[in-house]
DNA sequence: TTAGGTTTAG
């Protein structure tokens, strides 16, 4: 008695097999004949755990299928082995093997008529003198690219839809026209149901039952191919269907033509040959034209109400709500246009990321599971990533709003039009786009939400004027000191300038400071003004003028002041400070290089060209009010000033991967949300800007690995000599808030 | 054994 394991290389196995016996096949093992010096060959089909018996025996059970017929009915017969060879065989045997078997015992199969199998079976042990050599199939796979190693593959036929047989057991291949994703029977497995068709036009429906999920067909869609092997046809009501019987296995493929032919196996184990690949290639160019698809993909940004979609989505939040329905928090990376409706329940009761489905509230929908598919359901784990069939939606009329309403989730009891759950691996190719779309923009859109997104390579091939959603990464922006980025907009006649400095100003107020205030000046209904000594500068004077309201004079804290020849520190206590030298016959503002106020910290510049300065006196009407308004717009009115507005004008270098365009963008707060004005005296805004710029591009990072920013843009033409050239523009975008 | 295509009605 022995164990032989044999390598089979090109064909031939490594140590020959002896020659003194003669093969016997199935139909020739029948009870009373002798079978001393015969043996049989088979591929374990099937094979069981190792056990024990009653009487501490170790048993190991396995079918062998007789490879000469594998179409026929009964092809396959058990093997049974006992003691120490039970042992042996238990830890070399794999499904795939060939097993070679002589010294055996025929004894008749106690289930037979019941298994389709042989009606006799083997017993193998110490006692019967048996040799077992065990062939190990150096299977074929996908990735076994050795050229040492020649497979012992089972030749397997393949019946045509349209040749099947009631009471057979065959080998087929098909594309999916309809399937139930697999779903909890009321017996003790789980069961799955699919419809395939093949170039005979003809289709069969097939009933699998497994108790593991993992051995049913990985089916993710309409259009998929599967390859059944050793599927049982049975008739039901008239017509022909598939069962699972024992041995079952299938492969299953993405229908699409050209795309990779990963099979997704429900055993370990499993034969591809090159005649695979050819089958699988002449299915998928006729379903390309011979099986409608399941239509465009719904995503949550494009549901209606009353409508039923699959949905492609990942698990955020979970909760039990009562015996019959539970609730699932789901996103698939969009939004939905429509107000949704929020299941109540518990806090304690929600299972999952607290933050995460706070964060994404806005972006979930609430999914109420039904009757047969909650105990599914129970079991999906959180952050799992799920196509829910036959989702359906209703809409949902609000109190209080006689046209408003939002949209309901359910998914209804029962399995009808495949409703149901499945899991998707995140090998999955709509797993893999989903996971980009949920990566959260750090920008997001003030408006034209609905508008849909435009690749970069379409917005570069266009005609301007136009407008566009885009999503793409920043690859750098421009200038990179952000005081750079800070400049004076004339929005009269869309002039841009840069932000003077101190220097510049001082040396205007020194020229001022050079004539002195004119003493005719001082007394007027319009102010009353103290004149100050300049320390260390001899004989000048600097003339500060307290302008009344309604001729009362109010606190300096209360007051708009002008000054004359040097800005005094404690002018930020004021409500504003207008720089002045004195003419012959009038107060006058300074050169505009100059602010023509100053608040706080905050310098208003006025534009040169547009503006037509008017004397001081003009701010009479002004002051006449009991209240006046001292706020810059209406200063800078009263004194025929054109206010010059901060902006941030920086340049930024778009990609989306299918093409790169430079932005401008031109803002005023509502990008950064951070005052433009503000920003070049405050640290802590600066800081703010530094951040987000970080963010939005960090340094040393590759394309793939920055966020994603949402931004409208435009396109415009810009004359440059004589040509035109096409600027784009963002606006209406913002900073998300929670970056 | 189970389910066996054709939407729940919450």
């Amino acid at each position: 008695m022995s164990i032989h394991v044999i390598k089979v290389i090109d064909g031939a196995p490594e140590t020959p097999l002896p020659n003194n016996l003669q093969k016997v096949d199935l139909r020739s093992l029948q009870l009373g004949f002798d079978h001393v010096n015969r043996y049989f060959q088979g591929t374990v089909i099937l094979s069981y755990p190792l056990t024990k018996l009653g009487n501490g025996t170790e048993f190991f059970k396995a079918v062998l299928q007789e490879l000469e017929n594998p179409c026929l009915r009964t092809s396959t017969i058990n093997i049974l082995f006992f003691g120490k060879l039970a042992q042996g065989c238990a830890k070399v045997v794999q499904q795939g093997d060939t097993l070679v078997v002589s010294g055996f015992k025929l004894a008749k199969s106690s289930s037979a008529g019941e298994d389709d199998r042989h009606c006799c079976h083997l017993e193998v042990s110490e006692e019967t003198g048996a040799n077992i050599y065990v062939c190990i199939s150096l299977i074929n796979t996908l990735n076994n690219t050795s050229p040492s190693t020649h497979p012992v593959v089972p030749k397997y036929t393949y019946t045509p839809l349209n040749h099947l047989k009631d009471g057979t057991v065959v080998n087929l291949y098909g594309a999916v026209k309809f399937f139930k994703p697999p779903y909890v029977s009321k017996g003790t497995d789980y069961c799955s149901m699919v419809t395939i068709v093949d170039q005979s036009n003809v289709k069969l429906t097939c009933m699998h039952f497994n108790a593991s999920l993992d051995a049913l067909p990985k089916i993710y869609k309409i259009g998929d191919i599967v390859r059944f092997h050793r599927i049982k046809i049975k008739e039901y009501n008239g017509q022909i269907q598939g069962i699972t019987s024992a041995g079952f296995a299938s492969l299953t493929f993405d229908g699409t033509v050209g795309a990779p032919m990963v099979p997704r196996a429900s055993s370990k184990l499993y034969t591809f040959t090159d005649e695979d690949r050819k089958i699988i290639e002449e299915l998928r160019i006729w379903v390309t034209s011979n099986l409608s698809n399941s239509g465009p993909t719904v995503k949550l940004s494009d549901v209606q109400s009353m409508m039923f979609f699959d949905l492609t989505c990942q698990l955020i939040g979970k909760a039990k709500v009562d015996g019959s329905s539970l609730l699932l928090k789901v996103w698939d990376g969009s939004k939905c246009p429509f107000s949704t409706w929020k299941v109540l329940v518990k806090e304690s009761d929600l299972e999952g990321d607290s933050f995460l489905i706070h964060q994404l509230r806005f972006f979930t929908v609430d999914i109420l599971v039904y009757d047969n598919h909650v105990q599914l359901a129970k079991s999906l784990k959180v952050g799992s990533f799920l196509r829910i069939f036959s989702l359906h939606i209703k809409q949902h009329a609000l109190e209080n709003q006689p046209d408003g309403f939002c949209l309901e989730f359910h998914l209804h009891g029962g399995t009808g039009y495949g409703r149901g759950i499945m899991v998707l691996p995140e090998s999955n190719t709509d797993v893999k786009e989903l996971k980009v779309c949920q990566q959260l923009s750090v920008t997001v859109l003030t408006e034209h939400q609905h508008f849909d997104v435009t690749a970069l390579n379409t917005v570069l091939n266009s005609l301007a004027p136009q407008q566009y959603h885009i999503r793409a990464k920043l690859r750098k922006f421009e200038p990179q000191k952000l005081y750079q980025s800070v400049k004076l907009y004339c929005p009269k006649c869309n002039s841009l300038q840069e932000v003077p400095d101190g220097d510049d100003f001082n040396l205007i107020l020194q020229d001022a400071l050079a004539t002195g205030p004119n003493p005719d000046l001082q007394e007027s209904s319009l102010y009353e003004s103290v004149l100050w000594d300049t320390e260390n500068q001899g004989q000048r004077q600097i003339a500060v003028y307290f302008v009344k309201h309604g001729e009362l004079l109010k606190s300096p804290e209360e007051s708009l002041i002008m000054i004359e020849g040097k800005i005094i520190k404690y002018y930020i206590y004021c409500l504003g400070v207008i720089p002045v030298r004195s003419t012959d016959d009038d107060l006058v503002l300074l050169d505009l290089s100059a602010p023509f106020l100053l608040q706080g910290k905050l310098r208003h510049y006025g534009c040169k060209h547009c503006s037509n300065p008017k004397t001081i006196e003009s701010l009479r009407s002004l002051a006449a009010q009991e209240q006046p308004s001292w706020d810059p717009t209406n200063i800078a009115e009263a004194l025929g000033i054109v206010p010059l507005q901060y902006v941030f004008v920086m340049k930024f270098t778009l990609d989306d991967g299918t093409g790169t365009l430079d932005a401008y963008l031109f803002d005023y707060e509502e990008f950064f949300q951070i005052s433009a004005s503000e920003v070049l005296f405050s640290n802590i805004l600066q800081e703010s800007m530094k951040r987000i710029m970080n963010t939005l591009c960090p340094s040393g990072k590759t394309l793939g690995n920055l966020p994603w920013l949402e931004c409208f843009i435009k396109s415009y033409y810009v004359r440059e000599g004589i040509e035109q050239q096409v600027h784009y523009q963002i606006f209406d975008t913002m900073i998300a808030e929670d970056i």
